[in-house]
DNA sequence: GTCGTTGCAAAGCGTTTGCAGCCTA
DNA sequence: TAGGCTGCAAACGCTTTGCAACGAC
């Protein structure tokens, strides 16, 4: 991740514009969009590289895509919606988590995922 | 799942016995190693089937394969070990998590995921 | 004996990598 | 101009599927 290239800065855009985590096929989509070429490995190119740089993070919904998004938002979880398969970021984090980790396991992260019904969806009657 | 078969009930007694949840690579090692003879298919098709009758539930771990293991086990979450890449069962939940929920949302479930190292792996000094 | 199940191999599908040419610094 | 970056296509790893043979009932 030495140069900017165009295609690394249209890349950097759509994610920093998304308001939500990205999938690659949703970065390529919006990066040709853009009007720029564009192939997928230099979409997986660019996450690897910016996920390395700590610039981005990557956010796994179990039984989706993985996701990717900027990583200056401090700590937080997400939510994951089986009605439209979105996912949206939640504020703060349930305290005592570390009192889960067995004796002698050694914690160095851990993920809160709640699924369920967005607002929108909870509207529509999903 | 209508017929009982020789491959089926020693791929669902290497679940029952394996105190953690397995991928199907380690479905297939165990049955393999208990000496019978077992393509993955037959896994593959074995797991998906008992997940479609409720025997079994499906495990995705962020980052790696996904596991197997019984549904009769009540609420408890998972350790995922970055040393050896097992997965470990943890007691009990950390109560509080709907406060998370933003406004308007519905919550219906939620997952805990705790990384890091398992008690071998810290011994080791990975 | 029937027909659901198995095992092999090939096909899918998302992700990674080799390589020649391009383009940033 | 050097060498990191790109795009293509092939390789890769995990999962699914087609099909002929097998075996539970």
């Amino acid at each position: 991740m030495e140069r900017m290239t165009r295609q690394r800065l249209l890349i950097m855009t759509v994610i920093e514009g998304a308001g939500r985590p990205l999938s690659t096929a949703e970065i390529l989509a919006l990066a040709k969009r853009a009007g720029a070429g564009m192939g997928i490995a230099t979409v997986y190119r660019a996450v690897k590289g910016l996920g390395a740089e700590g610039w981005l993070r990557a956010v796994d919904m179990p039984g989706s895509q993985i996701r990717y998004e900027r990583s200056d938002k401090g700590h937080h979880h997400h939510f994951h919606c089986r009605g439209c398969d979105r996912v949206f970021e939640m504020a703060g984090c349930a305290g005592d988590v570390s009192a889960l980790t067995p004796r002698g396991f050694r914690m160095e992260g851990h993920e809160i995922i709640i699924n369920g019904l967005c607002a929108g969806c909870v509207r529509k009657g999903r």
